[in-house]
DNA sequence: GCTTGACCTTCCAGTGACGGGAAGGTTTAA
DNA sequence: TTAAACCTTCCCGTCACTGGAAGGTCAAGC
């Protein structure tokens, strides 16, 4: 099929199935007028880097989740180390994210948010503590 | 003084010191040798815009700040506005990777990481559920 | 057969916020 | 005087695309 029917349905844009072709991670056939034609495959191919890239998978890691996808001798172990992995990722950009969002907070309690210029955010930003 | 210093004291890296010229966020005079020469005031600029990246704030933002920082007549209400879009924001990525989180972990409790090639995970991005 | 418009192709450039490294000028200490 | 430690500009690379231009192909309607 086209790309545009790939693009439907596996819900990925032009551009960027035409970019995981460039990247050499899902490469259709060619038809004889030199247009891109995706097999059924493919398409379930896109789907799934679809989902990895959706839970937050680097293409690197797409391209391994892949090739443990196609390796039919795989151990589960594998896959389930890069997923634990990510787990631990996700979780020290979530305590990242609280520290600062606890922080902003802190500064923004103290701002009266008024018209006048006194502003301890900005104090603090500048230093003055 | 010159660059070197500048990045001493405000913990920015040379090219990140630099950078901040090319895109006149902080811009310090020229000694007669070419070489930049930045004042106290600017070093403290640079300690101002390195605080406000740390706490995730874009570099517009920073723009933003950095003139709100130096008028005289600022409200404090634009300021606490941005910081609690700020947020707004993080609490929104916070929910994100929580999602995502809770996503792979159950995909992961119920892979059993063994030798044996079966794995939901890899299942579950396939699409078969 | 012709035109129109919807496809498709490649290639080039830009995003944000830098980082690496090359090629070359300047200063300072031994 | 020479070496090394600075400094400069410039260009390319990162990541995962996105936008757009220039041009080829195809299907439908007249």
């Amino acid at each position: 099929m086209n790309i545009s029917s790939a693009s439907q349905q596996s819900g990925l844009p032009l551009k960027t199935i035409r970019y995981y072709e460039d990247i050499s991670l899902v490469r259709p056939a060619r038809a004889a007028n030199g247009y891109r034609d995706y097999s059924h495959a493919d398409v379930h191919l896109l789907k799934f880097v679809q989902r990895a890239r959706s839970l937050g998978f680097s293409i690197d890691e797409c391209r391994l989740l892949l090739s443990l996808y196609q390796d039919e001798n795989r151990a589960s172990a594998e896959v389930k180390a890069l997923a634990l992995a990510k787990i631990e990722e996700i979780d020290s950009k979530i305590a990242d994210l609280k520290s600062l969002r606890a922080t902003l907070s802190t500064l923004a309690a103290h701002c009266h948010g008024d018209n006048r210029p006194d502003c301890p955010i900005i104090d603090d930003l500048a230093g003055r503590s």
